[in-house]
Formats: C-alpha cells, structure tokens, sequence
DNA sequence: ATGAAAGCGCTAACAC
DNA sequence: GTGTTAGCGCTTTCAT
C-alpha cells in the first residue's frame, strides 16, 4: 500500500499509536526513535520493529511536543541587522552566507527561523524568540551596524555566532573573512604584473564600516610591505573625503565615480596610479564608468580589482578582477560551530577543548579581464 | 527596577507565576492574555491587573506550549524551489518579495521558518513541516521548477500561496505579476516615443520559463493592437533559437548578447528595429554590451527596456529603463491573505465571500536613460 | 466572573 | 531490557 495523499493527510500518527500497534510503551518508542540512553540497552529486535512500524505509519514528531518536553527547539534564528546605508542589504553577500547556514542546518537537522533578513525587525525580537524558547541560537549578520546593543544582546542571549564582527568578552562565536589578507592578495596580484602605483578606493558610508577600514588599513600595510608608496591623495574612503554622501542605492557607485575622476584628473600621466582597488565590485564598477567616460582603458592604461567577485564583475566589460570571500563556507562554519555549542556535549569527546572562539577565514582571488600590466614600467 | 540582563534572563516566567501574583487562576491569565472569550466576561480590573503584572514580570508565553495545546504554529513556511538554470536564484527577485512576506508576519505576529531559500531542500520537505506542525501553511517561489509535483503537494498541503504560478484545482492562493500588461506597458513607452521597430529578446532557458513565454506573448500581443509588424526574427528566445546553451551564471547576458548580435547584422539599418524589449535586466545588459562593442549608441541608435527595475538598471551606463513588478506588494499579499485563510475565521464578517484565489498585479515602468526617440522616424 | 481539570504529544527519571 | 510516572507550559471546556 502506497502513501497516497489521504493517507499522509490524515495521519496524526502519535507515539501513542506505535506502542500500541508495537505492544510496548510510548517511553520505549521514544527511546527507540531518538536513539537515546546510548542505543544500547534495547533488544535489537524491539528496535528493528519499532522503526519499521514507524516507518509504517510514517510517524513524524509532534515538533511543539518534542520542543515542550525537551525545551529544545532544534531551530536556529536569523538576525540581519537593517542596514542605515542600503534599503536592500547585500543580496550577494547574504545569499551566499544563507547557502551555507542553511546547509549546515540540513545537516544537523535543525530548522532556520527568519527572525530579520529584509526587515527592519529590532534586534530585541533576538531574545523574544529565545526567551520564548523559539530557537535555540542566534546567528547575527551585520551586528556592526547594531553598535553598543550587540555587545548587550551578547550578554543575554546563551548562544550566539557573530558574522564578520567580534564582541570581545562574551562567549559568541565570531566567523570572520580576513581583510587584511584580501587587501594583501589584491596588492600581490598588481604588484606580480608589474604595477608600482597602486590607489584605493574605500567605502564612502559614514561612519565607517569596519570592512572599510580593515580594508584601507590592510591595503597600506601591503603596500608598505613592498616598499610603495601610496601618496595620501590615492586614499579615498568616507574618513578621507570632505564629502557628504546622500547614501542611496547608488552610494559605492558614486565613491568610485568620484575617486576615478580624482585620482585621474593629474595632467602628468605618471603621477597617476595605474591600479585602482576598490572596496567592492560596486565601488569598481562607478570606477571603471568613469575611467571608460575619460577614454581610459580598463585594463590597458588602468587596471581595476574588486572584491566578492559578484556576477556584477562577470556582467561588466571589461570583466572584473576580484577577491572572493569564502562566504559559503562562513555560514556553513557560523550554524555549524553554534549547533555544536548547543548541542548538549554529549559527543565522543569528553572534554574537547572548546574550539575557539574567533575563526578567520582567507580570500582567494578571481583573475578576470580588468588586470593586466602597466603600459610602461618605466615611470613605476 | 530596570531589567537588567540578568533580570531578563532569569524569567523564565510561566502563566502560574502570574496567577500565583494576581492571585488567581491560569485559566483566567490565559483568557486575559490572549483576548478570548469575547473579551468581555472578565471584571475590568482583573484584566487590568493581570495586565500589569505580565508586563511587570515581563512575561512571554512559551511557543511550544502555546502551539501545542492550541494546534496552531502561528508561523509559515517558506520554500524556494531551487531553480535547475541557476544556482543562486534571483536575489533581487526573492529578495524583495521577502521584504512584503517579512512584514506581513510581522503585521500579524506569524513567523517565518525558511525550509529552503538558497538552498537545495526538496519540496517534501514542505510537507514534514506541516505535518510535524511546525508551520501552519507555506508559501511557495518558483515552484514553476516543481514540473507536476506542485499539484501533488498543493493537494495535500492544507494552506499553501503559490507566487507567480497558479495551479488550478487547488485552493491555493496565487499571487501573479501580470506578464501581459508589463510588456504592453513597454510596448507602449516606445511606441509614444516614436518606435515602430520593435524587437523582443526572452530568456534562453531551457525548458522556457512561464514568464519568459507569457511575456514574448504579451509582446506580440501589445505589437500587434497597435498593427506593428514583428519579424519573426525579431523575437528571440529558447523556442526560436535552435541555440542549446550552456546555462551558467551569465545566461542571460548571453542571449541579449547574442540577440543583439543577430539583429544588428543586417546591412540595411532600415531593416534593423530601432528598439529592443528585453526579458529582464540581465538580458538587457547582454544586449547593451553587444550593441556598444559594435559602436551603436544606446539610446541614440538603439533604446533598450528591461524588466526588474534592479541595481543593475542603475549601474550601467545608460541606465536601463525597467518595467518594475511590484514584487514587495506581491509577497506582502501572499503572507496577509494567506494568514487570512489560516486564522479561523473568527472575524467579524460572518461569512465574507472567500477573496478570490488569484491576484494580479500591474506593473509599473522607470524611465531610465536607455530609450529616447528613434533616430529617424522616416524608415518606420 | 472565575476556576478546576483534562489534556496537547513528547521526554526523561527512575523503578522493576 | 522495558514500563511507569510525572511533568513541560499552555488552552479550553465546563462547572460553579
């Protein structure tokens, strides 16, 4: 006999019904189904039998019973924080970590509760849902943005991942991509085909994001690295600019627009940088719009490094070079070390030392068509 | 007394401690609490002080509990069928839509469970969440991509809203963007504007997609009210081309390019349309690289109109004029009237004729710097 | 106008 | 090895 609809539809299989049908009580059942009290103390054949009458009736778990009686929910909540400087957040960057979070999650059998992602939710909702015993653990995106309320949050709330931010003094897991390595990469890769003057291009978003800044400060630590010098004027970011920005949807666009026209407007050829790296594929993109309106070549006389590799820098021409973040594996690694930590330790290890607390992860680069060595090395 | 963390913490206030302080029964908290009973039969300051009190100790009642004796989740689902021509969605797409069901639930005090969105969680997967009453109903995206399985699952999931798919037979609500009326909008922008010579670019995905289809026939439809001639090989899509792609990340780009391409071949410009309607904005931008590698201007040459209305519009240069769908409104109506149907119906409208299963939404158009009137408009 | 009591379906001691 | 028992925190019917 299939499973037709009726059958599925109709099924309010309860433990209940298994033990009876099994002839044993509902506590052996739950045993059995949970693969408790160490699998073992139960006759296999008692197991055997039990599972396939389950399997039967198709029995799914009461999961309001289950979370009532366990006061576990199994069920992971999303904090995005609403960002002040974009209505739409990062879809990209998001996307991307919510492929992983939610694989992770798969894994483990636990559920993702959307408690914010395109919302404006306050963070409060965070502990609503856990006081009310809805999730187990938070996972927060763009807690920067939150400021001191995150570390408050941090204190209440028992379990806790941090993407790309660290709350210093509090038991979160903090799953960070390493800027300062990203910003070494992109210099590595300019400097390997020969570019010498090299300017970067920030985020113009006031105050400053923390990637932004990560990002300006691990660009001059490569450069200085390499003994090249980076005259202040090829800095451009929000602390940088006099400029106030009417932050819309355009906002990296504008700050790549302006700092090309800037950085190009030097009549002497040689005092101009022959690389740009931007803070994003969308700072590269308002970049490379203005280069092409000054008649500029990307990458013939300029070349151009983004970074999240986005389909925008494989939709634009030329395409552009990137630095990727390991972003998929962030989220997979935020869900998967939170579940861990929620996770009674009742694992093999009896006292596995607590896997730390921050993990850091490195970029990679994508080599597109923007790059390409400076028309002479001459004037390096 | 402020709550302290620690105070927040530490309540774990059941409805007993509430009735224990008012000195009364749960049974009584309960009613007040939650409004029942007609609201009425209870002294005012019993409820009054009951109030008070759960406000004092800063009560939250226990989702588990709740759901458990009252059979009800108060949350929805939320699958995204994944879709086989890409591996990552349509963020801007889902995005938005997102952003209408968030606030819906937050409106109505429903909750969001993401049983998949960037994942790749199959659709059976709806009906362990219902049946395991985790969620009360599901909204559906894209489940185009199901094929036949849509209609198996709708036949048993007892509240469903489909999101641009309907699926007759079913009560499910569905909540459309009118394809026809988008494509007769655009149509009707560049006809005001002097263009005769129309050609249309859908998407290259194989099997075609609904929209794709609906809006080639919207076109055709809209040109042929205004007795405009379309050249069959003026319209591009998966069914004309005998073309199989490989579908990756930049399919789209590729059939604007390569439509772009064809159209532009012929020696004679009068044979050539002096406007392009694309299937969406990544189809445009396809299209847009083309025509500028092959020195057209856009809009002097060639106007070019997408749909979407995303980022991308307003990245390039020109920027993209685009039929917008009113993709917030529309999952905003999916979670309202589906929270409608689920709730019982216990508003004051005894016996409102059920609102009707399908909704449409018109769309709108921005007007961007791609479209301008045709060069000459003695060739038309 | 209020309360007693019976569950909702499951888990987890603890007893046998 | 397996069953008994006592809840988990809330809703809801029915007495009072």
């Amino acid at each position: 006999m299939t499973n037709s609809p009726a059958t599925i539809r109709r099924s309010k299989v309860t433990l209940r019904d298994i033990a009876t049908r099994a002839g044993c009580s509902t506590a052996t059942v739950s045993t059995v189904l949970n693969n408790a009290r160490g699998n073992t103390r139960l006759s296999p054949d008692t197991q055997k039998r039990i599972l396939e009458i389950a399997r039967r009736m198709n029995y799914r778990p009461n999961h309001a019973a289950q979370s009532l009686a366990s006061r576990r929910s199994r069920t992971l909540g999303l904090y995005v924080a609403p960002a002040p400087w974009s209505s739409f957040g990062n879809p990209h960057y998001e996307g991307l970590l919510l492929r992983g979070i939610e694989k992770a999650c798969r894994e483990k059998k636990y559920r993702l509760l959307v408690v914010n992602l395109q919302g404006d939710e306050s963070p409060d909702a965070c502990l609503q849902e856990v006081r009310q015993q809805r999730v187990d653990g938070m996972i927060l995106i763009q807690s920067g943005a939150m400021g001191d309320y995150t570390r408050r949050l941090l204190d209440i709330l028992p379990h806790a991942a941090l993407i790309d931010a660290v709350c210093p003094g509090t038991q979160a897991i903090s799953v960070m991509f390493d800027n300062t390595a990203a910003m070494d990469l992109a210099v590595e890769h300019l400097v390997s085909l020969g570019h010498r003057r090299i300017a970067f291009i920030g985020s113009c978003i006031v105050p400053p994001l923390t990637d932004s800044v990560q990002r300006r400060e691990g660009f001059l630590r490569a450069m200085k690295s390499r003994a090249l010098e980076v005259p202040p004027a090829w800095v451009f970011d929000a602390a940088s600019s006099g400029v106030e920005f009417d932050v819309t949807e355009e906002y990296c666009q504008l700050e790549g627009d302006r700092a090309a026209r800037m950085l190009f407007s030097h009549p002497d050829p040689s005092k101009r940088p022959t690389a740009l790296i931007a803070y994003n594929d969308i700072v590269a993109a308002g970049a490379l719009r203005r280069l092409q309106e000054k008649g500029l070549s990307v990458p013939g006389d300029v070349s151009l490094v983004g970074v999240d590799d986005s389909d925008l820098a494989r939709i634009l021409r030329p395409t552009i070079t990137s630095v990727r973040q390991p972003l998929e594996e962030m989220g997979f690694q935020a869900a998967g070390r939170l579940i861990e930590r929620i996770e009674p330790a009742e694992k093999t290890s009896p006292e596995a030392p607590l896997t730390d607390n921050v993990i850091s992860f490195p970029p990679t680069i994508s080599i597109h068509q923007s790059t390409a060595p400076p028309k002479d090395d001459v004037a390096g």
